[in-house]
DNA sequence: GCAGAAAGTTGACCCGGGTAAACCTGTGAA
DNA sequence: TTCACAGGTTTACCCGGGTCAACTTTCTGC
């Protein structure tokens, strides 16, 4: 439990969002006035120091823990898809519960099962059993210049819609694509992937992200 | 949770030992005061009749919840043995937790990975999805006449040693066996059975369950 | 038939959920 | 510069389900 929490601090101190009491309770579905407890709880044991209204910040412990849930979680995914064929739209909520009561035995099952996976079915690297988590290097896809091509690295977003869209589009992590053209003022992108050209609205272009091909 | 209570419930009441708070704390893994606390609980919900100090009857709608239960239950114990690697001895536990957050979609998965198999890796029948159980039609080895011919059917035991033994054995459901002899004095029994002899103390027999052949 | 043992129950407390209400704090207007 | 207020954050109190300790009931062996 506490774990999950961890978990969900260490993504968030590293995305613009930020760590608030607010996108934590979204992120892990619960009120705000259970995570504002928990905070208080993990700041007692160590996990993190937390002033209250202005912000927290994981312990070294933290981070190790935070890890740990995190191994656990994209492996969850990479299993959900590859083994029980589950759609890369359903295993986030189906490994939010199975998170809290799989075993270490499990987890290794798991990983074996998948073919000691890297990355999670998202794009998202998976720390190593003994917490080394791989650095990523790609950028917004709406950064990219007109004309450049590049490899969709990541796609960061929990939406069911949009992951069932974008796979029937076949805009999934590892697919070439280039930018063919961008509205003015911020509008949509016209790219071309999988052989189509596809038109991606600007809310769409904000969580697929992409690595430069040279 | 309650559901799990159930379950178990169900389980005791078709078996010698009955339902006694403390055997539902020990299968559950659980203080009595939770047993004590709970089985209040379930009464008032309507899932059975708790008389204090005198025992435990399960209503109709008890019993539907127990076959669910059991039915979760046996699956993943199938799941993890055919398609996760696990012995049959690491089974219970691991599904003990597992059975609390698995949803019904992760149930289907699994039924369909398994092959959608009709008992428990112990040999216990699974209840089908509209709560439907498979008579049992098997005797205590015990009870075997010397020089009879059976089926072993049901391993009664959640000891992982006993199932080790017996996996080494190769005792496991479906083999076909023979008693040779009995000492005296429910002595062990001598029986034959994958081309070799063996040699079954009376309590590992207790455990051993079996159908005769003509 | 009764004393002591064993089994079952209740009570006080912990953890982790929820809701409602009180509490900061940063901002925009006077 | 100050003040009011809106929104995010925290507290207060309830619930379910776990523990341990104390108490009651039932069983058992003499």
């Amino acid at each position: 439990m506490q774990r999950e929490y961890l978990g969900e601090i260490y993504r968030l101190e590293r995305s613009p969002e930020g760590v608030t009491t607010s996108a934590l309770a979204e992120r892990l579905e619960v009120s705000s006035s259970a995570v504002a407890r928990m905070l208080r709880r993990l700041d007692q044991l160590g996990f993190l120091t937390h002033v209250p209204y202005q912000g927290v910040k994981l312990s070294p412990a933290g981070e190790r823990e935070a890890l740990r849930s995190i191994r656990r979680h994209r492996l969850l995914e990479v299993f959900l898809v590859k083994v029980m064929g589950f759609g890369w739209d359903e295993v986030h909520e189906e490994s939010h519960g199975l998170q809290l009561t799989i075993s270490d035995a499990f987890e290794d099952r798991m990983d074996a099962l998948a073919g000691h996976p890297t990355q999670c079915p998202h794009g998202d690297p998976i720390p190593t059993k003994d917490g080394q988590m791989a650095a990523t290097h790609d950028t917004p896809l709406g950064e990219l210049a007109v004309g450049a091509g590049a490899v969709l690295r990541r796609v960061k977003t929990d939406d069911g819609e949009k992951l069932r869209y974008l796979a029937e589009l076949g805009l999934v992590p590892g697919v070439p694509l280039r930018v063919l053209g961008r509205a003015p003022f911020n509008g949509p992108l016209r790219i071309h992937a999988n052989g189509t050209e596809h038109v991606i609205g600007t809310e769409l272009a904000r969580s697929l992200r992409v690595e430069t091909v040279p």
